[in-house]
DNA sequence: ATTAGGG
DNA sequence: CCCTAAT
C-alpha cells in the first residue's frame, strides 16, 4: 500500500492512501453490479466484498465509475488489439469492460460526455448497441403493460441474440479460434425463448493445458467465464484422455473451481471475544489450534468460525481469501461419432458429462436439457390481480444468482416492491393448494404463479 | 448510514 | 482517493 500526503486548500496535510486495484477485484466489482444493481454500492460490498476489509462502498462506486468512463472511452477503437501503449494505468482486459458497457446499457447509465457518438458510420457495434438500447426499452414498455399486437417473443430473441453477437464479435477478434458454436446458441435461444438468460459460450479450444495462468488471452476467456451462468467444457473425444482433469485443475489454479460447492463454512468476523471454532459434523483435518493460527496470518484474532461440513485446511483458506469462484460445469464430450461406442459410454456415465456428436447432431438435445437442469433456472409467473397471468414474461430466478424467494422475486420486479408486499398468492409446484399465502420467505419452483397482495396505503 | 457527484 | 451535500 502506498500512502503520499497532499497539501490541502487551507494548508493542511492530508495523508491519501492508495490500494492498486487487482483484476480479481475488478471481477468481483464487475459481477456485484451485474447480480445486485450499480448504485447499491453497500449491498455489494456486504456480500462480494465482505473479505477485503479495506475497499468501502464509497471506493466501489468510484471504481465503478471509473471503469464506465474506461469502457466508453476504449471500446470504438476495437479494430486493433490493445492500441492503447499510454495507458499508465493498470490496463483492464477488453472483455471486462465489454460486460461493463452492456452492463452500463442494460441499466441505462449513459456517462453524459457521450450523447453525439462520434462512430457514426463506423462498424457494426454500434448500430448493434443502438438495437440493444432499443429493444430494452421496448421491454420496458411490455412491462409497463402498454402492450400492443407485436409478439414479445420474437423481440426477447432477438435482444438475445444481438447481446450474444456482439459479446462474440468482440472476443472473436481476440480468441484465436472462431466461435464454432454460434449455431448451437441460437439454438438454446430459440428453444428457451421465454426466459431472458444469456448463454455466452466461448469455445475454447484456445485453452491448452500450460496456458491458463500465462497467457493473458487465456485469462481473458477466464475472466468472462468467470460472470456467466455455467461453463461448458468443449472436449475432443478423439484427443487424449487427460484434458478434462488437466484443464480444470488448471483452472482451478486461477480461482475457477468447476462442479464444486463453496466450503461450507460460517465465517463472521467479530469486533471481540476471540476466536471461537465450532462445527456440526466431526472434522478430521481441521483442528482449533490450526484454525487459529491460518486465522492469524489473515491478521484475525476476533471471529467466529463454524464448520458445516469436513472441511481442509484449503476450504479455510479460500473462504478468508474469498477470491475463488464456484462454477456449475458441463462436460461436454464432442466428436463421438469417431470413437468406440464402449468409450462413449464410459464417458457418459461420468458425472457432470454429456457425449455429442456436432457432426451428427447427435444428442444436442440432451445437451440443451442438460444445461437448463443444471442452471437450476426457476420461471415465475407473475399475475396482476384480477387478470390472467402473463405467461410470456416470466422472471427468471436461480438459487446461485440472488436465491429463489419471494422477496428475491419482488426484488427482480421493483428494489422498492418488498416492503410494500403484505402477503403473496401462489400457485404451482411450490404451493400446497391453490392458491397459497405465502409470506417474503416462502421458496418458489419453476413455472410458479404469484400475485402479489400490497399492503394498504395509509393516506394522510 | 448511504449515495451521487465534484474535486 | 477524499470530501460534501442530500436523502
Amino acid at each position: 500500500m502506498i500512502i503520499v500526503t497532499v497539501p490541502t486548500s487551507k494548508g493542511g496535510i492530508r495523508r491519501k492512501h492508495h490500494r492498486a486495484w487487482t483484476l480479481s477485484e475488478v471481477m468481483k466489482l464487475v459481477e456485484g453490479v451485474s447480480r445486485y444493481g450499480a448504485g447499491r454500492w453497500s449491498e455489494i460490498k456486504r456480500l462480494a466484498f465482505a473479505s477485503y476489509s479495506y475497499r468501502t462502498s464509497v471506493d466501489l462506486k468510484d471504481k465503478w465509475r471509473n471503469l464506465l468512463k474506461a469502457s466508453f472511452a476504449h471500446i470504438p477503437s476495437d479494430k486493433g488489439v490493445n492500441s492503447r501503449k499510454n495507458a499508465a494505468t493498470m490496463p483492464i482486459p477488453e472483455p471486462i469492460l465489454l460486460r461493463v458497457r452492456e452492463l452500463a446499457e442494460r441499466q441505462s447509465q449513459v456517462p453524459p460526455n457521450l450523447t453525439s457518438g462520434k462512430e457514426a458510420g463506423s462498424s457494426g457495434s454500434s448500430a448493434v448497441a443502438a438495437k440493444i438500447k432499443r429493444d430494452g426499452d421496448n421491454r420496458e414498455d411490455q412491462r409497463n403493460g402498454s402492450r400492443d399486437g407485436s409478439k414479445p417473443e420474437k423481440k426477447a430473441t432477438d435482444y438475445h441474440l444481438g447481446q450474444l453477437k456482439a459479446k462474440i464479435a468482440k472476443l472473436r477478434t481476440q480468441l484465436l479460434e472462431p466461435p464454432k458454436v454460434l449455431q448451437k446458441a441460437r439454438d438454446v435461444g430459440d428453444r428457451y425463448n421465454a426466459s431472458p438468460v444469456y448463454v455466452l459460450i466461448l469455445y475454447c479450444a484456445v485453452l491448452f493445458q500450460g496456458m491458463i495462468g500465462s497467457s493473458s488471452k487465456a485469462m481473458m476467456v477466464i475472466a468472462v467465464s468467470k460472470s456467466s451462468d455455467i461453463v461448458l467444457m468443449v472436449l475432443d473425444t478423439s484427443k487424449s484422455e487427460g484434458h478434462q482433469q488437466i484443464l480444470t485443475r488448471e483452472l482451478e489454479a486461477v480461482g475457477l473451481c468447476l462442479t464444486k460447492r463453496p466450503p461450507q463454512i460460517y465465517f463472521k468476523k467479530k469486533k471481540t471475544g476471540g476466536i471461537s471454532f465450532n462445527s456440526t459434523v466431526p472434522v478430521t483435518h481441521v483442528d482449533e489450534k490450526l484454525c487459529y493460527q491460518i486465522l492469524h496470518e489473515y491478521k484475525i484474532h476476533n471471529a467466529e468460525v463454524l464448520f458445516r461440513e469436513d472441511a481442509t485446511v484449503d476450504d479455510l483458506i479460500d473462504v478468508n481469501e474469498g477470491n475463488r469462484k464456484y462454477m456449475k460445469c458441463i462436460y461436454v464430450y464432442n466428436k463421438i461419432d469417431v470413437i468406440g461406442i464402449d468409450d462413449v459410454d464410459k464417458l457418459a456415465r461420468q458425472p457432470n458429462s454429456i457425449v455429442i456428436s456436432c457432426n451428427l447432431k447427435l444428442n444436442l438435445d440432451r445437451l440443451l436439457a442438460k444445461i437448463w437442469e443444471e442452471m437450476g433456472l426457476v420461471r415465475v409467473y407473475t399475475k396482476p390481480q384480477g387478470k390472467q397471468p402473463d405467461f410470456t414474461d416470466p422472471v427468471v430466478l436461480s438459487a446461485d444468482r440472488g436465491g429463489c424467494s419471494v422477496e428475491d422475486f419482488c426484488n427482480h420486479i421493483h428494489r422498492s416492491l418488498v416492503k410494500d408486499v403484505k402477503y403473496v398468492l401462489v400457485w404451482g409446484l411450490s404451493a400446497r393448494h391453490y392458491p397459497q399465502h405465502r409470506g417474503l420467505g416462502h421458496v418458489l419452483q419453476d413455472e410458479d404463479v404469484v400475485q402479489i397482495v400490497k399492503k394498504k396505503v395509509m393516506n394522510a
